[in-house]
DNA sequence: AATAATTTTTAGTCTTATCTAAAAAAATAT
DNA sequence: ATATTTTTTTAGATAAGACTAAAAATTATT
């Protein structure tokens, strides 16, 4: 069994491992678990000595496939518990991602298992986000980011990439949710801000925004 | 916020405090956490020194009024869970505890009040024992042991004392469930036991289940 | 290629929660 | 009233996980 820690850990590095067959640095991890690089180090040679983690001095960090198993159980574990929260207590969606936090690491293979039979198999959770099934398989959308549709091209709003309240709350706002048709009607190119049509209403968005979106063209 | 442990030890002082106006003694508590008397000590003084026990040297260990909130408050998450786990999971009584153990730990309050609701509101537990509300109000149904009753009388099964596994388990295979209507009909003076009448069928149990079962009369 | 800046690691501390062994106090027995 | 037994506390260690400050390695810049 590992430690709540531990878990967090090896989580981080599983979110930050983009690029094939580069360790992600210590640095990256402090920064995204709001500790000091030095406290990274110390956890990857733990990690390194339990097999969870590739890891050789300066060169960063990358998942065993013991580790990747981990990861993708805690985040399993993560997704289905917000989509508990959401789908069932009725919390809205930018506040259910810190109890989550606390919930992921609550040990029962069988608690998770019923679980996601009670919320009948979801495959994706209330972000958008896909939830790895028993296997640490994602069944993985094709989605876009807004930004780069081109004009008159439209989608269906299936994921956010910030899922802080923040940004959440400002999408509940303006009345954008999962689901929906987006149609961009026009860019502009001085600021780079793009007008799209969601539902009946046309709005404003910055590219910042844009950005932060993800769609499924048809 | 209190960690884990604390809020352990709190639950356990809790648990233990019966006779009133007598601190709760180290030897208790240690055996009750499975820890040490000199561990128990150490937890002692810091909780004494957060007030939320009091606490001198050789003299045990009562909670605080504050101590007491936090304990009714544990108490209350652990059962809410228990009820969770059982009523919609479709979990057993006797599978449960260990992971409320770990679920009455996650922080948040407004995640206790929505299960609450999303549970209806439940007066007890799986196991017949009273869930506090809000404020640490719990109502205290009159409930005997079974041991007490005396040849045909009769009463409705409310509660066990034991909620261990083995006890658990050894309810479901005598059929014997919450809610049950008992009726004794004779008691052996030779060996202490009982027979009962459970339903349409009569068993006879020792000297020790009928202790460990709660029985309210009309 | 040498120097400067940045990143990462090491060394040493701290806190929490545990333990063992020994000392002290309290309870029990003679 | 002593002596013995039991309970409780203290003292000292250990492990996990964090921190600061300093050293070492790597990367970037001239
Ligand atoms: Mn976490
Ligand atoms: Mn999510
Ligand atoms: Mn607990
Ligand atoms: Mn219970």
């Amino acid at each position: 069994m590992f430690s709540q820690a531990e878990e967090n850990y090896i989580k981080a590095i599983y979110a930050l491992d983009t690029k094939a067959n580069k360790g992600v640095s210590t640095n990256l991890i402090a920064e995204k678990m709001n500790t000091k690089a030095s406290s990274v180090t110390d956890m990857l040679q733990k990690l390194a000595d339990k097999r969870l983690v590739v890891y050789k001095k300066y060169q960063g960090a990358q998942l065993s496939i013991k580790g990747k198993k981990i990861a993708t159980s805690v985040v399993r574990k993560h997704r289905l518990w917000e989509t508990f929260l959401v789908n069932k207590l009725n919390f809205s969606w930018d506040e259910v991602h810190d109890i989550a936090e606390q919930l992921e690491h609550v040990k029962s293979e069988t608690l998770i298992d019923k679980l996601d039979e009670f919320l009948d198999y979801p495959r994706v959770d209330p972000h958008g986000d896909p939830i790895p099934d028993k296997n640490g398989e994602l069944l993985s959308i094709e989605k876009i980011v807004l930004a780069t549709l081109k004009v008159n091209e439209s989608g269906i709003c299936v994921g956010v990439i910030d899922s802080s309240s923040d940004f959440l709350q400002f999408l509940d706002k303006q009345n954008i949710a999962l689901g929906q048709k987006i149609t961009v009607i026009s860019k502009e190119s001085f600021d780079d801000s793009i007008t799209i049509k969601v539902g009946n209403r046309e709005l404003s968005i910055s590219q910042k925004i844009a950005h932060n979106l993800f769609i499924k063209t048809a």
